[in-house]
DNA sequence: CGTTTTTGACCCGCGC
DNA sequence: GCGCGGGTCAAAAACG
C-alpha cells in the first residue's frame, strides 16, 4: 500500500525557529525549582465509587494533558494540569504501580495559584486571569469540601499479577471502612517520599517535613514525603522562597483530613 | 456549545 | 551525533 503516512509532518518542526534569545546572557541564572511530591496511595476501598478501582483524586480539577507508557512499567502515566486556571502551574502525575495495581503513584509539581475548588462566590477579589506577582497564597481558610468530576482514569486492563503478597500483615481489613462522606480517598496507606537531594535516595529515616505532620497529627504511620528539588544547592532558600510545596501539601493533606474528619453534607 | 479526553507528533536532556 | 526516555502541545473526538 502506498500509504503515504504523513499527515502532517513540518509544520512545527519547520517553523519553529526565529525565536532567538538576545538577552540570555544570564539565562542560566534561574534555578529549577521543580519540587516534586510524590505520593504513593495504596488504594482499597477509597473513593466511595470504584467502579473499575480507587481513583485518588485530590480537591482541585485536573485536566489531563497527556499520557504516555513509562518504561518498566505496564501502566502508562497520565499528565494532569490545572484545569481551573491557566495561570495555574500545578501539575499532577499518576502512575500506576508495576507491582501493585492498588497502588497509585501520584507526583504533584508546583502549587496552585488560586484556592481551591470552592471560594464561594461571596468573594471574588482575586481573579485568576492576573499574575499575582507573589505566589505565595496562603488559603488557610476552612476549605469546603467539593468533589469535582474526578479524574477519569479508565483502565480496562487488570492485570493481576503473580503473587503479589496478599496480606503484607495489614491487609486483612480494608474495605468497608469508609466514612459518612469520604468521596476522596481513604489514606490508608499514603506513603510520601522524601527525596533528598544530598543522598538522592528516598530516606524515610529523617523527617525534615515532620513539622508539616507535627500539626497534623491525623497521619498514618505509613505516610512519607517527597520533594526532589533538581537544584544543586540552594534548594533550602528556593522552598522558602515561594513554599509552594508547603502551601500546595498543606492545603492537599489538609484539605483531605479535613473532608474526611468534617461530616461533609453534598446534599 | 464548552469542556475534557484522547492520541500522535514533537521537543529536550542525557547516555553512549 | 543519534537513540532513548520522558514531557508537553495541539487537533479532534467524546461527553455533559
Ligand atoms: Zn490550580
Amino acid at each position: 500500500m502506498d500509504v503515504s503516512v504523513s499527515p502532517k509532518l513540518d509544520y512545527k518542526a519547520s517553523s519553529e525557529e526565529s525565536e532567538l534569545k538576545p538577552t540570555d546572557t544570564q539565562a542560566p541564572k534561574r534555578r529549577k525549582v521543580v519540587e516534586k511530591t510524590v505520593v504513593t496511595v495504596k488504594i482499597g476501598e477509597n473513593g466511595g465509587k470504584l467502579k473499575n478501582e480507587g481513583l485518588p483524586s485530590d480537591l482541585w480539577s485536573w485536566r489531563k494533558y497527556g499520557q504516555k507508557p513509562i518504561k518498566g512499567s505496564p501502566y502508562p502515566r497520565g499528565y494532569y494540569r490545572c484545569s481551573t486556571s491557566k495561570n495555574c502551574l500545578a501539575k499532577k502525575q499518576v502512575e500506576r504501580c508495576r507491582t501493585d495495581a492498588r497502588m497509585f503513584i501520584i507526583t504533584y509539581t508546583s502549587g496552585h495559584n488560586h484556592p481551591g475548588p470552592d471560594l464561594h462566590t461571596t468573594n471574588l477579589a482575586q481573579s485568576p486571569k492576573e499574575p499575582q506577582t507573589s505566589h505565595c497564597v496562603d488559603q488557610s481558610q476552612a476549605p469546603k469540601q467539593q468533589q469535582l468530576p474526578v479524574v477519569s482514569e479508565q483502565e480496562p486492563e487488570e492485570v493481576q499479577n503473580e503473587p503479589i503478597k496478599t496480606n503484607s500483615g495489614e491487609d486483612a481489613s480494608e474495605d468497608h471502612f469508609y466514612y459518612l462522606q469520604s468521596p476522596l480517598v481513604s489514606p490508608q496507606n499514603i506513603i510520601i517520599n522524601q527525596e533528598d537531594p544530598f543522598t538522592g535516595s528516598l530516606e524515610e529515616t529523617h523527617d525534615p517535613l515532620g513539622f508539616l505532620f507535627d500539626e497534623e497529627p491525623l497521619y498514618c504511620p505509613h505516610i512519607t514525603i517527597s520533594s526532589t528539588p533538581t537544584s544543586e544547592e540552594n534548594e533550602f532558600f528556593d522552598e522558602l522562597e515561594e513554599l509552594p510545596v508547603s502551601s500546595a501539601f498543606t492545603s492537599f493533606m489538609r484539605s483531605k483530613f479535613f473532608d474526611e474528619q468534617i461530616p461533609v453534607v453534598p446534599s
